[in-house]
DNA sequence: GTCTATAGACTGATAGAC
DNA sequence: GTCTATCAGTCTATAGAC
């Protein structure tokens, strides 16, 4: 029953739309994007739209909220287990982190434009998803710096930011490094699974205390 | 002649305008911001921003450019000059940085999401005005490299990603880190004025080949 | 469920008075 | 230079036919 042209689109109208509106909502944002644009997008007419999900603002809040789901459930689990070390926790997280991100190259821009824009709303969630401060990920670092085994870190904060900010960032600031390096898509992805590697690597040393006395 | 409602505002219609503008843009983004926003923020009329900038788009590509050389001026003199030594450029570099972003928290978010939307126009614009490939910044990192004296690193992109990143990240997740940390606007900034003395240090450390032997 | 047609509000830009 | 009033186009959302 199914013609050629339908062979990749066997979807419902529904999902159709969602992932009209995931690709052009993480692309240019809630306000550049069009309900027009959309539907066109997803190849079906705009007044179905509105019937499937009664607002843009409405669809847009459904996207946002799966988005983050998708981020927040494997991060979760990581950071929440107590049984693992927490070199074996970096190593997990910042690899699991690239591996979605490479999939996914635009959706940290688009998380941290919503930010701006929304910003309760957005943190809400995550601090809700992630929890981080009581995860025992913290804890574990609270633990190492007391014994001295983590130096030049003032505040644990300070060692999730430079965590975050060398794992999301590259991908931030992926058209900047794109053109600069004069690099294509693959070759971007292909850098960005270098760095998985190097990630454990650099973050340790980073608060490695000196060993001259060994 | 003045009265004490304009003691502050002792400016130029255009130059009001112009403030509105980079506040409004640098905030929301050029789509979410409507131009009768900006007329009643400049405290204006509607058609006083089209006698002035001809078209929201010409005010937006002004306010843009300016943006950007005022990041662009300082950065250059830096690591354009080969009488500094690599460690003394990444000092300056990173506090001239923080020092630019804490006045200025909301560009970061404001160019990397314009860089989304206009990769060409943007990565030009920066590519132009940085040309850091061919700077002596980069040429240090190489000849450092080729020494021996920074490790775990493949490529000097590598390099200047993470230097952009942990300078950089932590003003793009300001809302996030203001949420999570509880903390406000001053106590941000004193958290970012903390990390100028950390980033040379950080960085020097994830390169910094093991010293056991000595 | 899916479409066409259109209502109703908003947007960028301009004409023209002062 | 600065304003009011308004045009022409676009936008989201809905009514109503099938």
């Amino acid at each position: 029953m199914n013609s050629k042209a339908e062979l990749e689109k066997d979807l419902t109208a529904e999902a159709k739309i969602k992932a009209a509106a995931l690709k052009l909502f993480t692309q240019k944002g809630f306000d550049a994007v069009k309900t027009r644009e959309i539907a066109a997008e997803a190849g079906i007419n705009l007044a179905l739209l509105n019937y499937y999900f009664r607002s843009k603002e409405n669809l847009f809040e459904l996207i946002m909220l799966e988005n983050m789901s998708m981020f927040a459930a494997g991060i979760s689990v990581i950071i929440h287990n107590s049984a693992t070390t927490l070199d074996a926790k970096i190593s997990a997280l910042t690899s699991h982190y690239i591996d979605i991100l490479i999939k996914n190259p635009n959706v940290p821009q688009f998380v941290l434009n919503e930010m701006q824009s929304h910003p309760e709303k957005i943190t809400d969630i995550i601090g809700q998803k992630i929890n981080i401060f009581q995860s025992d990920l913290m804890k574990q670092v609270q633990q190492e710096m007391q014994k001295g085994h983590l130096v030049n870190l003032s505040h644990p904060i300070q060692y999730f930011v430079n965590l975050l900010a060398l794992t999301i960032f590259p991908f931030v600031s992926r058209p900047l490094l794109m053109k600069l390096g004069d690099i294509n898509d693959e070759a971007f992805a292909q850098m960005m699974e270098g760095r998985k590697k190097m990630l454990p690597v650099w973050l340790k040393a980073m608060y490695a205390p000196k060993t001259k006395n060994e």
